[in-house]
RNA sequence: GGGCGCGUAGCUCAGUUGGUUAGAGCGCACGGUUCACAUCCGUGAGGUCAUAGGUUCGAGUCCUAUCGCGCCCACCA
């Protein structure tokens, strides 16, 4: 063999080898292209503790693709790398190993807490960034951010300062989502909602001074009955109307509260008679408020019960429901319990029971950044991919509620408030600011101290997209490079992140953060199911690149799916790709075999034969150009509509299905014979053919089709990589329906042959005969006799090619092939019967198919149908009619 | 309670301005050592496009309803 590739394409080492040489010569940073149009992606950044999963491969898999795709174009394409501190799961985790050491973080301090946390940063933090870099990720890494950075710690800084002077900032207590175990107010965001069985307590309110009456009432959760403000019942309910204004005792406790009246309670519902606990339900809150009501707190932090639950404090709260309710049936308060399905508030993270209840925390008031985010949308400032996904944006954004900020964590950006001693507050960027504030307000010098929350983590990272280029600095790349151009990031976060992003990059930038939101699916396993480690159905990215390489599971999670759409990924589709990868390498062999080495006389021809030069292209030629530009037009309006799975689908077929079966089977006739201008045209269209179609496939596919690339000869003016060389462009003037048109006759000709063939068990070796009726196609057969014969393996000597003829060839298996009459005269083989049996079926399928184009055709649709469509409807009347006519009388010649 | 997505071949999925006989991969059956590739080649079987209506000359594609699965949002005890 002339070449060195091995027979296999092997993945292993190619990777690791093309990403560092990528990297080394600069080839990911938008430099490449100093002067072009910006494009830029700003990475979802992943937990900085995090490992490797699908998720990510998924989102890198995407945004890989189209910064080379953009690259390609020429744009001056920037992916900004980077990773996210994430609060509370980089917390927990160095807690656990606190835990493991036999101590906690209260007992060493925050200060020493920290101090362990980034090193616990240092040693782990650049596992995720390594993994990323194995997927292929072409980010500028000289450009990665961390959100704890002392940039973007500033950037957070003034974006809280700004906002707090704006006003949209708060303080204050309020109800909120307490994650007892986790020791932290939550946002509403991350509470989810589980169905699950419970219990629905109906119990006696009874009424002071009334002896024996009282107001049914019921709860799914006794314990916060201590907690009671009030009774509440719809003003025109007859049943207790007559107790508005009385006052109930509180079970247990005897403390006396009010009958109130609100149309929230459901007259209808339960009992008719809602009792109003707002330190602990959200609801109640809210009525709390519309009426004046205090609000009493029953629970510490951790969810034992306080001193304001009397003899139940200390309790936990489960415990102190269960020994409530005994002591309520004890003074006869109980009515009855009966099952019931509730909705329990559940954390995200960790999954245990969330707690509502009053404590102070910060706030961003949202309204006015909703307004800011909604209008960016419907103005089409920003687009949303799909656009389904608009509505539940909206939808988000008109009922959304204020966010709470605070967090009572130690690993975060620390709120930049400072407290003097009559409690006075300063907002400041730094401690020296707030200083500077207390001086001027107290007139001497004070001591302030610090806020103890940190903030959310999604408040660090609704900067993201401005903060990683240097805001508020005016850096050369925040002047450059922003706004970005596409976000690209999973559904699920559109509003814990994106969402975020626009308001506060509207609002802080005055500027959308980005033009283009693309949002992909959920990664599921092959049965559509989540991916969870007690499910035991997580497939490890890793383990996958090891088997089958990053090309094939790259290639199966682009083209598995359509935007926003889940994806169900199997390990055969990546099995399946791997072969691909394989494919297109033995392809590349293939041409590079009739090549000869490198600097050799034909390769330097073959470098400088321009396509546009070739003189007297065969069919094939012409067909497989013309496919080419038409799958490089259609992959072009595809990545334009971002419908990249469908075009990596157009080009897999185009590359396996019409390159390798078909040109390169038929390229072997030319370099079988001695015809050197043949041989030189053949293998001028192979390297472009596959040239043109490494370059569409690289974003999808980078390694395999730069190793490739890396091998064929190229003209001397030619970029010295695939990742930087250009994207294809359609040239139309190789677009040519008529070639397309007769090859197709061609390989039907060929596939019917091969057809007959199987089914009379001809051994595949032997050649046979063949007598063929062109009728009207005769010199385009004549002129593919030997493509024919080589492919369907007819003995060239005995195929004959007639206009037509004037007695079909005895004992032959007879085909009509688009109005082509073929006779294979497979003497001993034929079973007239069968034949006739066979052609028979053919005629009576034909004839169906012809009275349904016939009633068609004599129906409405020849008025109204578009001229073209009547045209191509009557055309495919005659060729029907056509057809049958040549097989009843093929079947009359096989008496 | 509102909203969204999905339901197409045994399995997993494509099918975006409605227009020939609805496609792919895997699996299955039969047959293949011709020097690119057995991670391959050739051939084949397999589908009332969930159901019922409707719009239209024409519907997998648009509309309505129903059933099934999944998801999101929502303060009914």
């Amino acid at each position: 063999m002339s070449n060195d590739l091995p027979k296999t394409y092997d993945f292993k080492s190619t990777e690791e080898r093309l990403y560092n040489w990528w990297w080394q010569n600069g080839w990911f940073k938008p430099e490449v292209h100093p002067d072009a149009e910006p494009f830029v992606i700003s990475i979802p950044p992943p937990n900085v503790t995090g490992e490797l999963h699908v998720g990510h491969a998924m989102f890198v898999a995407m945004e890989d693709l189209m910064i080379r795709h953009a690259r390609m174009k020429g744009l001056a394409a920037l992916w900004v790398p980077g990773s996210d501190h994430a609060g509370i799961a980089t917390q927990l985790q160095v807690e656990k190993m606190l835990a493991a050491e036999g101590t906690n973080r209260r007992a060493i301090g925050r200060e020493e807490f920290l101090r362990r946390t980034w090193a616990w940063k240092e040693k782990y933090g650049g596992i995720i960034t390594q993994q990323l870099r194995r997927l292929g990720a072409s980010c500028d890494w000289d450009r990665e951010r961390f959100t704890l950075d002392e940039g973007l710690s500033a950037a957070v800084r003034e974006a809280f300062v700004r906002l707090y002077r704006m006003g949209l900032i708060y303080r204050g207590e309020y109800l909120i989502n307490w994650a007892p175990g986790l020791q932290t107010a939550v946002s509403d965001l991350e509470v989810e909602y589980s169905e699950e069985e419970g219990t629905l307590y109906y119990f006696k309110y009874p009424i002071a001074g009334r002896d024996g009456e009282y107001i049914p009432v019921a709860t799914v959760r006794p314990e916060t009955i201590l907690g009671d403000t009030a009774v509440a019942v719809h003003p025109d309910d007859p049943r207790y109307r007559h107790l508005i204004g009385e006052t109930c005792l509180v079970p247990i406790l005897k403390r006396p509260i009010p009958v109130i009246h609100d149309t929230y309670v459901d007259m209808n519902f339960g009992t008719g008679a809602l009792k109003i606990t707002p330190g602990h339900d959200p609801a109640d809150f809210e009525i709390g408020q519309r009426h004046g009501l205090p609000i009493v707190n029953v629970m510490n932090p951790d969810a034992t019960m306080n001193e304001n639950a009397g003899p139940y404090a200390g309790l936990d709260r489960f415990e102190c429901r269960k020994k409530l309710w005994a002591d309520m049936g004890a003074a006869g308060l109980t009515l009855k319990t009966e099952p019931y399905h509730l909705t329990v508030p559940r954390s995200q993270r960790g999954g245990e029971i969330v707690e509502p209840l009053v404590s102070t925390q910060w706030f961003v008031r949202m309204k006015p950044l909703a307004d800011l985010g909604l209008e960016a949308v419907r103005s089409g400032r920003i687009r949303i991919i799909p656009e389904r996904f608009t509505r539940v944006y909206y939808n988000w954004l008109e009922n959304i509620r204020d966010w709470c900020i605070s967090r009572q964590l130690w690993w975060g950006h620390r709120i930049p408030a400072w407290y003097g001693p009559d409690g006075s507050m300063f907002v400041a960027h730094t401690a020296e600011e707030a200083h500077a504030q207390a001086r001027k307000k107290y007139g001497k010098e004070v001591e302030l101290r610090q806020d103890d929350d940190v903030l959310d983590t999604w408040f660090s990272s609704a900067l993201w997209p401005f903060s990683t280029l240097g805001w508020q600095e005016p850096t050369p790349d925040l002047q450059r490079y922003y706004p970005t151009s596409v976000m690209e990031t999973g559904y699920d976060i559109l509003f814990f992140w994106v969402a975020r992003m626009i308001m506060d990059g509207l609002l802080l930038t005055n500027n959308v953060p980005f033009h283009t939101v693309y949002l992909h699916g959920l990664i599921r396993d092959q049965y559509g199911r989540k991916m969870s480690k007690t499910a035991g159905n997580v497939i490890d990215p890793l383990e996958v690149m090891d088997k089958y390489g990053t090309d094939a599971l790259r290639f199966t999670l682009l083209t598995s799916a359509t935007p926003g759409n889940d994806i169900n990924l199997s390990v055969d589709r990546v099995a399946a790709n791997r072969n691909f990868a394989n494919k297109i390498w033995n392809a590349a062999r293939f041409v590079l075999m009739n090549l000869g080495r490198p600097g050799s006389e034909v390769q330097s021809v073959t470098n400088e034969t321009s396509i546009s030069n070739l003189k007297s292209l065969d069919l094939p030629d012409r067909w497989i150009l013309s496919r080419l530009n038409s799958v490089i037009a259609s992959v072009n309006r595809l990545f334009d509509a971002y419908q990249y799975g469908e075009a990596g689908r157009q080009v897999y077929e185009f590359l396996w299905g019409e390159f390798a079966d078909w040109y390169v089977e038929i390229s072997k006739i030319a370099f079988g014979g001695a015809n050197e201008e043949a041989k030189q045209r053949a293998r001028a269209i192979l390297v472009h053919v596959l040239d043109q179609a490494l370059r569409m496939l690289h974003p999808f596919i980078p390694f395999v089709t730069e190793e490739i690339w890396q091998h064929l000869p190229h003209a001397p003016n030619e970029a010295p990589a695939l990742i930087v060389a250009r994207w294809p462009e359609a040239d139309t003037r190789w677009v040519d329906a008529q070639a397309e048109a007769d090859m197709a006759l061609i390989m039907d000709l060929v596939r019917s042959i091969r057809n007959a063939r199987a089914e009379y068990n001809v051994e595949p070796g032997r050649q046979i005969a063949a007598t063929i009726a062109a009728d009207g196609q005769q010199p385009l057969v004549e002129s593919q006799a030997r493509v024919i014969a080589t492919l369907a393996r007819i003995d060239p000597a005995r195929l004959h090619i007639e206009e037509r003829l004037a007695e079909p060839p005895p004992q032959s298996v007879a085909l009509v092939v688009g109005g082509v009459s073929v006779y294979l005269p497979l003497a001993g083989l034929v079973d007239v019967a069968k034949e006739r049996e066979r052609l028979s079926q053919e005629v009576e399928a034909t004839t169906q198919r012809i009275a349904r184009s016939e009633k068609l055709l004599a129906s409405d649709f020849a008025r109204k149908a578009p001229a073209h469509v009547v045209q191509a409807e009557r055309d495919k009347l005659r060729e029907l009619q056509d057809r049958r006519a040549k097989l009843q009388e093929q079947l009359a010649a096989l008496s």
